[in-house]
RNA sequence: GGGCGUGUAGCUCAGUUGGUCAGAGCAUGCGCUUGAUAAGCGCAGGGUCACUGGUUCAAGUCCAGUCACGCCCA
């Protein structure tokens, strides 16, 4: 009976299942991993190895992980999980950014209500409690579903920005900063809410609607008597602090006679203006190019001094207003770049009531009139008594020109629905262009340090490792700027044009205002004494950092000013005694920019060994050898690409000043999540009700799991935007299927195999096997390639298609016939499934970085694996090179594969045969590939699947291939069309072949 | 408005220094197979390489401009 040879084949067997199921599937794996501690193993495995540090970027502990956070920690999970596979000790210390505004502004919110204190009224510790709790439990919800993404780490000794440790390191790398001279005291506008007495932040104001009175006001011109700019404000209030007026040098300016005097004003802008201020009767006299205005000098309308005219294209329109902006540096964040580059005050005579006052930035007499003085700018019932006064001052000198409410668009403090100021504070700031000495700075700090006693400090940044290495100035002159920009060029930047963003951001950054005015944050241990003047001091902060490592940063706002100084206060103090404290804290990018010295200083395992060569990837040969670079500066930071502004920056900046290095060796970047339009995805569209799409990282999971997600993000060239669309991830889903199913058929097929029993020798393996195996390497040396570059779409698009065509069309399909008809131990079987064994092996690791799931559930499959995961392999490239007669050989098959196959197609259009193996071919041709067939017919006619071939050599020409239906009989066993079917009396249906595999089996 | 990027078949990507470079896989359509079967194989149709001008004997490939999108500033 025909079915019984069913019996005899060596059909495929697997418990390997072909649906993935992996939404399912994928935790119970990944509880195996956290119960059998796969990290932890495989850190212990890699001990003593050469070390790959790739440095966290804390996410912001707040909310789901977005798509987008999980497109970056894949990122990385990709590269470490290669690195590990390379045999590196690739640790990963995951972390988390807790602090900031977001979080205490929703926190404030969520007091308010329930009930609790309105309008902020909380005091500081009370709010920094609930702000932790919060930061804590989103940490939870985070590290949960970053480790269901199959990233490994050590999720279990994460680093927190709230940290006693950190925050304490953070200030000791602060102390440095302040010992060094980069810190100074200045002012900056910041939004002020007058009722609730407090700055304000930008996600802190709400735009509303509001009539504020529009006015044009004359600033007469010095030394062109009868002749003034005019220019238009809404905010009456700020002209008190008028400094300057901005005009823009590219506009074209009108001098207009109205009566006996003069007005300058942009001459697009000339109708309007003329028409509110009432000018019936006006006659332009000439014409000013912009740059004309840049010499002038005008009188305050009512303030004793005079103020220049200057450039403020960026700003200065040409749609409303007259062409002229007057500039008040303490009160707009516009006027207040424009006062610092011109050297302008930073003057904001208003108080914390919002009432005007005197300071001490001018002299008293240039100030404000007496008048003026107490006035409150906040409106009652509309009315704004500073608004009024400076009126009447105008309207009694005569300046003002046009008053008449205007309703515009004016932001409001979000507790008190009022209208905000903007109004200049104290701030700390550090120095840019601070100037820096070759020599290392004085290790004043490290004796007090010693003395403390208290805590454990830091690896001392100095020691081996000379501050400031790259600087080549030999006057012992830099800025420090020069020098942040000499360490870009020492590192590495993927993409190449990383290094115009951060180098471009690093020039033009003006000094960096580090003080917020804000509860959430790590506290400034300055103090001020009985004048007001600050006191911040490195050894006091020193001291702070000691303290707060003790009892946590909220120590600085629970104890009084008088306890935190006895505390803090050295013993051989000569300066000012303290009074109050500082309820400051510092700025967020202050918080993740210290992790070089609060994580990759602190933890051992982020240690690169002492004799660390410099920086792979960097310093081309022939170049003088840079300094070592030290031990703990890491090999990659990985983020957006925003961050070259941000945490790139401030890493660098901060290190380089306290640790004297860049924290990082190389730089690499990805592009941002777009939507199928490609048009940017966010959250807030998200909440605003016009979004379905779910842009949490779950929401991915859990339709599609972890595994696609990852194929997903390998499947495009992160250097550029991303698209999201369930389009891409449908297709890539389908990638999936395809390779899952070939490892699938490849383990199938392995089930008797046992390779330290059956595997056959690299020489003795057939043709076809050394084929595959030559193609498997090239691939391998490619996909390696492609990892090293971190290209992974690379390693995606190239795997997919070796999977597709090389084994799917072409291997996995010509070896079915020797695989399940061959006698199971029959060399030829022994041969393929000893190929198999290899490719499945090579397959399972070069896709483990990526499909971390599927990879290591089929490892579990693979006779005799060496490791018990596949994350903790040792992927070292095998090399199969054919010789060239073989190579050759191979070439030539396969050119008359490309021939065979559409005559072939068109025998089965034309319903000559069904299934190839019902085909006998001719070959007729007289080229080098025809004798190649003629020596190699066998191989040839397996490899095209058919019955039979006959290779005709025939002169010259072409090869060209003649179509028929096969001899003999269809052989119920392998299929095949034979001519001796029948030919065996105890098999009547069967090939000779077939007869002796099976006696074989029977005997 | 400025800086930095990106723009090749429906999708994701290859296309070194300008000259068989208009390709691959997937998807689609049409067949075949039913011993990888909620699988497998074959064939076919798809692109004026965003657009417009230049340079050149020759341009996805160099230059300029325009448009669209993204990031960062303003």
């Amino acid at each position: 009976m025909a079915t019984d040879y069913k019996q005899t084949l060596n059909l495929p067997r697997t418990d390997f299942p072909m649906k993935a199921d992996l939404v399912a599937r994928e935790p119970q794996r990944l509880a195996r991993w956290q119960a059998g501690r796969l990290y932890e193993r495989i850190q212990a495995a890699r001990a003593g190895a050469p070390k790959f540090v790739l440095h966290d970027g804390p996410p912001f502990a707040n909310g789901d992980v977005h798509i987008g956070t999980a497109l970056n920690k894949i990122l990385k999970d990709f590269i470490l999980k290669f690195k590990a596979l390379r045999g590196f000790d690739a640790p990963f210390v995951p972390g988390w950014d807790c602090h900031g505004l977001p979080i205490e502004f929703k926190v404030t919110q969520d007091m308010q209500k329930n009930g609790g204190p309105a309008r902020g009224a909380a005091d500081a510790a009370t709010v920094r409690r609930a702000c932790e709790a919060y930061a804590r439990k989103y940490i939870e919800v985070q590290r949960a579903q970053f480790q269901r993404l199959g990233v490994l780490g050590d999720w279990a000794r994460p680093y927190l920005t709230l940290d006693r440790q950190y925050e304490a390191d953070e200030l000791r790398l602060f102390a440095d900063l302040v010992e060094r001279g980069f810190v100074y005291r200045g002012k900056k506008p910041v939004y002020w809410s007058i009722p609730c007495r407090t700055a304000l932040a930008e996600a802190e104001v709400e735009y509303r609607d509001h009539v504020s009175p529009s006015i044009y006001v004359k600033f007469p011109l010095v030394g062109h008597p009868g002749t003034s700019v005019v220019i238009w404000t809404t905010t009456p209030w700020t002209l008190p602090a008028n400094l300057a007026v901005a005009y823009n040098s590219t506009f074209d300016y009108a001098v207009v006679l109205v009566g006996r005097e003069q007005f300058i004003v942009s001459a697009l802008l000339l109708p309007t203006v003329a028409q509110k201020c009432a000018w019936g009767d006006y006659q332009i006299v000439r014409h000013l190019r912009g740059e004309e205005l840049s010499q002038l000098e005008y009188t305050h309308p009512f303030c004793a001094r005079t103020g220049r005219l200057f450039a403020g294209d960026a700003f200065v329109d040409n749609v409303t207003g007259t062409g002229f902006v007057h500039i008040a540096p303490g009160h707009g964040l516009e006027d207040y770049q424009l006062g610092l580059e011109h050297g302008l005050p930073i003057y904001s005579p208003v108080n914390d009531d919002g009432a005007f006052t005197h300071t001490n930035d001018l002299p008293l007499e240039q100030q404000m009139p007496a008048t003026l003085l107490g006035k409150s700018i906040l409106e009652t019932n509309g009315e704004s008594e500073a608004n009024a006064a400076v009126l009447a001052e105008l309207r009694a000198r005569g300046a003002l020109l046009h008053h008449e409410p205007y309703t515009h668009s004016y932001p409001h403090c979000w507790r008190s629905k009022t209208p905000v100021i903007f109004r200049a504070m104290d701030q700390w700031f550090i120095e840019i262009d601070h100037e820096v000495v070759n020599s290392p700075a004085s290790a004043a700090g490290a004796t007090e340090k010693d003395k403390s006693g208290l805590g454990q400090t830091a690896q001392s940044p100095s020691a081996p490792f000379p501050l400031f290495p790259s600087a080549s100035a030999s006057d012992g002159h830099t800025t420090f700027r020069q020098r942040a920009l000499a360490e870009i060029d020492r590192v590495e930047w993927i993409p190449d044009w990383g290094i115009n963003r951060i180098k471009s951001a690093v020039q033009t950054r003006p000094d960096w205002c580090i003080s917020r005015q804000r509860a959430w944050g790590v506290p400034i241990p300055a103090f001020f004494d009985a004048h007001g003047e600050p006191i911040l001091d490195a050894r006091i902060v020193r001291r702070a950092a000691d303290l707060i490592e003790q009892h946590g940063s909220n120590v600085w706002f629970e104890k009084s000013a008088a306890e935190l100084w006895a505390l803090l206060r050295p013993a051989d103090w000569q300066g000012p005694e303290a009074v109050s404290k500082s309820t400051d804290t510092l700025d967020v990018w202050i918080d993740s920019g210290s992790s070089s010295r609060a994580v990759l200083m602190r933890r051992a395992e982020l240690q690169h060994a002492r004799q660390s060569q410099p920086g792979q990837g960097h310093g081309q040969p022939g170049e003088p050898s840079p300094v070592a670079s030290p031990p703990w500066q890491a090999d990659m930071y990985l983020e957006g690409s925003d961050q070259h502004r941000g945490w790139f920056q401030s890493s660098l900046l901060l290190s380089l000043a306290a640790n004297g290095a860049a924290p990082f060796r190389t730089v690499l970047t990805h592009g941002f999540m777009v939507d199928a339009d490609r048009e940017k995805i966010s959250k807030s569209q998200q909440a605003q009700g016009g979004y379905e799409k779910p842009q949490t990282a779950d929401a991915y999971v859990n339709r599609w799991g972890a595994d696609i997600v990852r194929l997903w993000v390998s499947s495009q060239d992160f250097r550029n935007d991303i698209v999201v669309s369930e389009e891409r991830i449908n297709k890539v889903a389908e990638t999936y299927r395809v390779i899952r199913n070939a490892l699938r058929y490849q383990l199938s097929n392995l089930y008797d195999f046992d390779p330290g029993r059956d595997a056959v020798p690299d020489e003795q393996l057939t043709g076809l096997d050394r084929w595959i195996l030559a193609e498997f390497s090239k691939l391998e040396a490619d996909v390696l390639a492609a990892y090293e570059r971190y290209e992974f779409h690379v390693v995606y698009q190239k795997l997919a298609q070796f999977v597709a065509v090389e084994l799917s069309a072409i291997y996995h399909d010509v070896i079915k016939d020797r695989l399940y008809t061959d006698a199971p131990d029959s060399p030829r079987r022994r041969s393929t499934q000893t190929t198999l064994h290899r490719l499945v092996t090579g397959l399972c690791q070069m896709l483990a970085p990526i499909l971390a799931f599927t990879a290591d559930e089929a490892w579990e499959f693979v006779p005799g694996r060496p490791t018990d995961s596949v994350h903790e392999a040792h992927w070292q490239p095998r090399p199969f090179a054919l010789r060239e007669d073989e190579a050759l050989c191979w070439q030539h098959l396969f050119e008359l594969r490309e021939r065979a196959l559409p005559e072939l197609e068109k025998a089965r259009q034309a319903k000559l045969i069904g299934k190839a193996l019902e085909a006998r071919l001719t070959l007729r041709g007289g080229d080098a590939a025809t004798r190649t067939a003629q020596a190699h017919g066998e191989a040839l006619r397996e490899l095209l699947n058919v019955s039979q071939l006959t290779v005709q050599l025939d002169g010259e020409g072409s090869p060209q291939f003649l179509v028929a239906h096969a001899d003999g009989q269809k052989c119920a066993r392998c299929w095949h069309w034979e001519t001796d079917v029948g030919a065996h009396a105890g098999h009547p249906t069967l090939c000779g072949r077939c007869v002796a595999a099976v006696e074989r089996c029977a005997g």
